[in-house]
DNA sequence: AATGGAATTAGAATTATTCTAAAATATCTC
DNA sequence: GAGATATTTTAGAATAATTCTAATTCCATT
């Protein structure tokens, strides 16, 4: 497997043919690309806008397209704040997300190590999480 | 202050006539008892057709205004589920939203007395969190 | 009762996203 | 490798939640 969680400008090319079972086709990869390349949770049209560059023929719908498959595949995750578009965050740890309200930039929240659901809510009995998603707006004081 | 997240199911008239500086109109007064009368998180939607029953003149475009107005004073939560339509929530005690998948139901989670964000998340150094969001998908076993 | 500001309303507009159907591309079978 | 089949891409239309617009109505205060 691919370390792609720590590659740091990867051009669509060095993508594997296939990964998690999804073919990599030449749209899937440079989605994917431009979703590695820069890890600041673009939007689809940004990620749109910036495959433009190398793939001036791609279409919006073909992003959506290979963001559903990547989403599905679980190689991507979709992040939502509010209801706002949804953005697209290549790092797969399990993590959540913080939105700074001056710059409106999105960071990766972390847990505290080895930190489980149950330690801080109160879930009813025998439940099974399937979906998580934790969103943080707010500002980082001086 | 009435105790509104204790009423069990109030009439519009019940209500007061302002409320967190906002003034409680008609309609206002009507979305609010719609939703904290049937207390399952409805959707702007459910909230229009509920109040029809008691106020058939009642508008969408007025629903949307009246639950834009509670939420901003406070009033009522907006709850979110990745792309789906907002929800609307009376319960102002901190909390969190569980989705079961099966039945589509939302179950108010809370947290474990006494924690802390910061008990469970490695925030960046400074952070004030102004908006807090947490939802949850799943199964409850059997 | 007249005035002024806020709220309501119907319907149009917006916008993110999904759908449709055709064309292009890839994969499979012989 | 050629033809058959399946998958993907594409442009553009459609959808759906929400917001906007501008006119009207409501209400509190003169």
């Amino acid at each position: 497997m691919l370390p792609l969680a720590s590659q740091r400008s990867p051009k669509p090319e060095d993508l594997p043919s296939e990964l998690s079972g999804l073919r990599l086709t030449k749209q899937r990869r440079e989605v994917l690309a431009v979703i590695l390349r820069e890890r600041d949770h673009p939007t689809a049209n940004d990620v749109y806008l910036r495959s433009q560059n190398r793939m001036p023929s791609i279409s919006l719908a073909t992003v959506y397209n290979c963001l559903e498959a990547l989403v599905s595949h679980g190689i991507v995750r979709q992040v939502n704040f509010e209801r706002e578009p949804s953005r697209y965050c290549p790092n797969l740890a399990d993590h959540c997300h913080f939105q700074d309200q001056n710059t409106g930039k999105i960071h990766d929240v972390f847990f505290k190590e080895g930190v489980k659901l149950e330690d801080f809510l109160d879930l009813p009995q025998g439940t099974e999480i399937s979906h998580l998603e934790i969103s943080l707006k707010g500002n980082i004081g001086n």
